[in-house]
DNA sequence: GATTTGTTATAGTGAAAGTAGAACAAAGGT
DNA sequence: ACCTTTGTTCTACTTTCACTATAACAAATC
């Protein structure tokens, strides 16, 4: 279940893309499973089918799924695998501004751990 | 020291913004301080004078500076209290989407406790 | 009194975000 | 074979954002 926020300061294809990655860890989407077609998933939300487009590249340049022409996008991402480096790199360019904001409110890094764990549990939670 | 990368497809005000907060944070910058005026720091970066202000108001807003009109920007942080509310919601919303790419990745909680770890590291490396 | 300060206003360029419509070739279903 | 659906590609438009530029103002500083 996808829910979009026209509204939000957060660009439609991010918000779906974020959105799609969270159904992945909660195992709504397995590997192997599909996505439905930019056209079809533009129908439900509404929205422009090149809007839809733009996040399925967005999850293919990060290695989650591949999308094949005529077919359709599968998702390849694998809970169980480890982070490649260029993922791994990635992740640590778009937490460092994080991190350091954090830090500059004073927070200690079992703050973030204990911020962390909660953040995890609110992603898991099913629904969300 | 702050140096700026036009080329980054990150926006010189956000580039500015972290790097004073991670000055900050090492400790390079501390409470009273004062920042330089608008006109001076953009004028060393090679910046306009209003993208030097609106990363002043960007750390205004999340109360990290305070500016007074017609004196200067003092720093108001102190890593020794803890996070207000509204700073600890938006680490919150800052931090879910890329949590959730760490966790499709295969990442588990300990792998978040110490990639946070050594980020933290990182940032408190002088001569960054 | 002259300089510096942050603020405000206007104006311009370039890119990104989003929408819209159309056409294409290939895969799939009938 | 025929038709539909698929992702892709192209053009075109509007809106917003990022950044620069110049100017003027009133208040603080020296």
């Amino acid at each position: 279940m996808v829910i979009l926020d026209s509204e939000s300061n957060v660009p439609l294809y991010l918000q779906l893309r974020t959105q799609i990655i969270e159904s992945i860890v909660r195992g709504e989407l397995a590997k192997g499973d599909t996505l439905p077609s930019v056209r079809a998933l533009a129908g439900d939300l509404g929205i422009n089918m090149h809007t839809v487009n733009k996040s399925y590249h967005e999850l293919e340049s990060k290695g989650i799924i591949k999308i094949v022409p005529k077919k359709g996008a599968v998702i390849i991402a694998d809970a169980k695998k480890h982070a490649l480096k260029q993922q791994y790199e990635n992740l640590v360019e778009d937490l460092r501004p994080v991190v350091a904001e954090g830090l500059v409110y004073g927070l200690s890094e079992a703050d973030f751990q204990q911020l962390i764990s909660s953040i995890i549990s609110k992603i898991k939670e099913e629904s969300s």
